[in-house]
DNA sequence: GTAATTGCAAATACTTTGCCACGTA
DNA sequence: TACGTGGCAAAGTATTTGCAATTAC
């Protein structure tokens, strides 16, 4: 078990979380991929698959997240978000993780170097990107 | 009627729509807000609301996004995906909208010097930030 | 022993489609 | 007139919850 695992078992078991093995499991899964991935992929995952349910797995991340400990991306809602493409404009956005108000950002992004390094090096086509800040905005201090 | 509006419904009608009381309105909308909607929000403006049925704002906006006038934001499948946290780091991902294979970028991320101005300018708490490249991996080309 | 955790199944939520009526070109 | 478009309702997919049984501590 590597010691990011048992570090991050840790901290839950701090938090007042009981150590089960589909807890153990679940971190270790997470920890093997380091890449985001879905609630189905986990549960197909071998460590997981034969092991629970995905309901148990659901509140496992729910509280994993609570703690700080899993991140859930996107954007606040759970439906999708459409947006306007304008011709030779690029807009980033600032989200409040609390109200959800959504605003562009005015400043320049500073992505574009990295995007063309990244079009260069990994032959990616057709390559653009997606920049959000989130954080709790003064309204909801 | 805006120019990016006038200008967004002449590359829909060339690509082979027909201008409809919904399309406009719709294209209004999002001109209006500049910012990611999703379809609960749009269909409750107050240009929609009255106008149209649910199903034919879906379907406008999955076809505005076929002819790249409008941009779904997030990451390739419809579910929530979930990333394990690890202290002190940091990842940006690259993601194929092709197969949805999703690899971290090992390139130091360019965001941190803008993050920390949004962060005293807005005066957000708890401020961080999601960085996505979107493009056609090779295997997929 | 007690409270957190789990499985199962049901309830929600959001998205997507089928079908026929309708409107645009 | 012909074919894209629209409304309504139903189906599909993902998320979330209730409750009784189980397990960690």
């Amino acid at each position: 078990m590597s010691e990011l695992v048992q570090d991050t078992i840790t901290r839950l078991r701090d938090s007042g979380m009981r150590k089960t093995k589909a807890l153990v499991e679940l971190v270790e899964t997470l920890a093997d991929e380091s890449r985001p991935m879905t609630l189905a992929e986990l549960c197909a995952s071998k460590r997981l698959v034969d092991l629970c349910d995905k309901a148990t797995v659901f509140r496992l991340l729910q509280k994993f997240a609570d703690k700080g400990v899993v991140r859930r991306l996107g954007l606040h809602e759970r439906a999708a978000y459409f947006v306007l493409l304008v011709p030779g404009r690029h807009s980033d956005y600032l989200i409040c993780t609390s109200c959800g108000t959504i605003e562009a950002i005015k400043a320049p992004c500073p992505v574009h170097a990295l995007e063309d390094e990244i079009r260069e090096k990994t032959g990616y086509q057709n390559l653009y990107h997606e920049l959000e800040f989130f954080g709790v905005c003064p309204a909801c201090v």
